[in-house]
DNA sequence: TTAATAGTGTCTCTGAGACACTATGTG
DNA sequence: CACATAGTGTCTCAGAGACACTATTAA
């Protein structure tokens, strides 16, 4: 790879003089990263996936699994391989969310990061629990698509502390799943292969934090043909059985 | 700034050797860039302020105006110094877009860029004409918000060649500002301090690129809360003339 | 049989589209 | 005056909420 810019002479020797300035090789460079919150939907919420940093900065508190990107390496290869390498996952839901580039974000040194966020169903998870990935509850302090960092909380309720700025990564990725939700068969990815609409319903109104009016939830998700019915009804509910839907086209990357 | 990572002492040699192979400062590090999509909403609908390139690569062709990023300076602030820098503007409506990093995106070194937009009212960049800043015209040629790149053209019509990746960068502006228009009061940004009804439903219909109801689109904005009649009306139309229009809440970054 | 949830049918309310009509400038 | 667009009133239609009712399983 070409690494020093070339510098043909131009006639505007003020455009040269700009252009020096802002020759690439005259900066320090940053490192980049990729962090990614790895959201599921177990019966109790919404939980992310989190590994507790073993060294200082912010030794002790939990993070969200990320990597720095190689140098011929485009971000969404750098996001894939670390959600292999550190949750052995793959073609799952996974879509860049934003760059966070604060100068003081992390204090060893400039890292810019550029946050994704995958969506996986419970199942493909399970072999994780007690492994380095421990799995937190998010619980989002504001409103509809308000913004701003969330706390998450541990399997006996305490809090969580996150390191760096991953609570406002995490909040990012609240406010903008809760975005697509409206639009967008985002809910699917959440859920195993096969499952009943109150499931359904149940990831919506964890992601939005608000109950959903079950008839027109029910009518809204069948009309928008993105659901197939199985033909088979879930069982052992001591209740009438739900009829088993799919997704009529699961989408990965 | 700490520039090298402190590497205390481990108890977990597995973790340490793990944490090493991702020490940052054994990646060849990326330069990171900022590029504007700067909008701007005329009677010929959605416009774009470029800047030819005077150097290879991609030399003649049209780019977006963008910059380094500073070592000590956050995305949000390089990006308002590029804007002001180049075009001359503060206080005008920027976000955050998307990262691109594909790893040959520029052929002269890895950049990651963080694409920004502006929305600027057409008065604030009138005094442009025929200086640095050239605006093309966006023709998007796909529907909804499909995505994907778009084209722009020159005042006589003829297709302007974009440097690097900065037509999908502009097709991913487009998309943004197309999802943003449904809940939030984006469209103002585009206009002068007060205007009519039919100014506002204009750059909508821009924007999304298809026509909107009349009635629908009065009703809809009145009911929204956020214009604010002036009491004034336009003059000299040859017609009867339109109440002005102020956005409630002028909001800027 | 009872408890509990699945699933259907229908009424109402609200917002968007359609359209007719009136209002008010310029030429 | 004619013309063009602003702005109002009202009808219809589609989707969401509400609610009553029936269906089907486990215990």
């Amino acid at each position: 790879m070409v690494r020093n810019r070339p510098r043909p002479a131009t006639p505007d020797p003020a455009e040269q003089a700009f252009l020096d300035a802002y020759d690439p090789d005259a900066f320090e460079r940053p490192s980049v990263a990729v962090d990614l919150a790895i959201l599921t939907a177990s019966g109790l919420g919404l939980e992310v996936a989190l590994v507790r940093r073993a060294e200082h900065p912010h030794r002790g508190r939990w993070a969200l699994p990320g990597g720095f990107v190689g140098i011929d390496e485009s971000l969404d290869r750098a996001a894939a391989r670390v959600l292999r390498a550190k949750a052995g996952l793959r073609n799952v839901y996974l879509e860049q969310l934003y760059s966070f580039g604060a100068p003081g974000r992390d204090p060893r040194t400039r890292v810019i990061s550029v946050a994704y966020y995958a969506l996986v169903d419970p199942v493909q998870l399970a072999h994780h629990a007690g492994g380095q990935l421990q799995f937190g509850r998010i619980h989002v302090p504001w409103e509809g698509e308000t913004g701003g960092p969330v706390e998450v909380r541990g399997a006996k309720g305490e809090a969580l502390r996150l390191a760096f700025d991953h609570a406002d990564i995490l909040g990012m990725a609240v406010k903008r799943i809760r975005g697509k939700l409206d639009y967008t068969p985002i809910g699917f990815q959440l859920l195993p292969h096969a499952f009943t609409l109150r499931r359904l319903q149940d990831v919506h109104e964890t992601i939005l934090g608000h109950p959903l009016n079950k008839d027109s939830f029910r009518r809204r998700m069948l009309a928008s043909g993105q659901l197939e019915a199985t033909g088979e009804r879930e069982s052992q509910v001591g209740h009438r059985p739900a009829e088993l839907y799919r997704f009529a086209k699961r989408s990965a990357i």
